[in-house]
DNA sequence: ATCGCAAAGTTGGGGCTCCAACTGCCATCG
DNA sequence: CGATGGCAGTTGGAGCCCCAACTTTGCGAT
């Protein structure tokens, strides 16, 4: 029984749904502090800071004296996104380079996360995901696996995108020599920078990143490539 | 006079004040509400709101029934660093390719940011800056010209990181081929994730970003070369 | 000298209220 | 008909309070 949760999350949680199943399209408005209370039969203060945290996460935007509105691209699929990736990797500029034609093929199912992958992604090990195997060939011939897990949504709609991803990828060069993970989500603007317009608010993308080898975490550097659905960071030791 | 401004800011600004310039070190413990209310005369509401929004900013870290202490780990230099790059680009890995020899020196010159570097980086058009003008030159013989605007304290530490920062940027290939901008902000953590222990807290780090070409911005790709004391976005388009 | 326990202090959730500044809208007046 | 003014509604800042859960500390008993 999680209904000991604090009363605000259950606010949060409805209106994010609201959000993302799209009944509340963007430039719809949130109902005001005064209807929170009354709809949820919460206090003010809870109310409050459940459209504080909304705000926070870039879902949606306070106007004083009008009220809350669903932010104009909320950028939905960057919400909660990730994947896991094991590319052991010799790659396609070097193999291309020498001549060799590089293609590849995979296989999805869906799994639980498991004790490992949910403890390096911070899941719970009840978590559906999708397990991809990539087989890599050059010239045909098999060179190299790698995995990827993926949350659900991600995968429901990578037929295509995924091929495209893993050409930019290797378009750019990139060697994926460890096993990486990268976690993406939308996040609180800093309190600084705070008047982001509802139209066109900046990009705002947070990656929270622990790398491993085998058991230790390394350095490493990033690749994001922003795709017209979502965003995909690609990590490499440096 | 802005005296006008919120009293949390006054107690944020002063408690980050002391955190930035060492007088609280890290580990230090920060007043309690009940302290601070008196300390500043303002509301518990004040006092709260100002310690949350410094755990926001990751400079702080609140426990339950002790109190807030200094992040072990506040990666200062990351607070606020930014930098303007303008690398109109065909970059080494080609030109390499071709068995030519890259080589580039830089000239740095203090600079108020003026009304148009300001519009694009949000700055004040008084910030005080460094503007940086790269010579790339392939086998001794002046190729092309870039332009970084850096805060002060940026190249400050910057002499020998600056030319590895450079070779890393040629050893990974990239290419950048338009005027790009980067604003780097430690960030607070999502709602979600709290529990970034005290010592070895991931790194978290937010790039807020918008690209320009000429006038229009760009979707763009990043790439975050993190060094031993700072993280520096290069963004390309893809 | 060590153990156990209770008291004091602290955070984070939540409630209630007041107010300034601002927006939207409707009605009234010229 | 168009401009103006006022009113209701909304956000964000701020104050004060209560409580559960947790940590720290110090005291007293063994």
């Amino acid at each position: 029984m999680a209904t000991s949760d604090p009363v605000y999350l259950r606010v949060v949680e409805d209106i994010r749904r609201q959000i993302t199943d799209g009944s509340l399209p963007p430039g719809a408005p949130i109902p005001s502090r005064a209807q929170l209370t009354r709809k949820y039969q919460v206090g003010e203060t809870a109310a409050r800071h459940a459209l504080r945290v909304l705000a926070g996460e870039g879902l949606i935007i306070g106007r004083v004296g009008s009220g809350h509105y669903v932010r104009e691209r909320p950028d939905l699929t960057t919400l909660h996104r990730w994947r896991y990736l094991d590319h052991p990797a010799p790659f396609a500029a070097d193999l291309q380079s020498q001549g060799r034609r590089v293609t590849w093929d995979w296989h999805s199912e869906p799994i639980e996360a498991g004790p490992d992958i949910a403890r390096r992604l911070r899941l719970k090990e009840t978590t559906p995901l999708t397990k991809t195997r990539y087989v890599y060939r050059a010239d045909g011939k098999p060179l190299q696996l790698a995995t990827s897990y993926e949350p659900l949504e991600f995968a429901a709609h990578s037929e295509e995108e995924r091929r495209s991803l893993v050409a930019r990828m290797y378009a750019h060069g990139i060697k994926i020599t460890e096993v990486v993970e990268s976690v993406h989500t939308r996040v609180p603007r800093p309190a600084e920078s705070d008047a982001l317009d509802l139209a066109g608010g900046v990009h705002v993308l947070h990656v929270e990143r622990t790398h491993w080898a085998g058991d230790r975490p390394v350095e490493t550097s990033d690749i994001v490539i922003p795709g017209d659905r979502f965003r995909v960071t690609y990590s490499m030791p440096i």
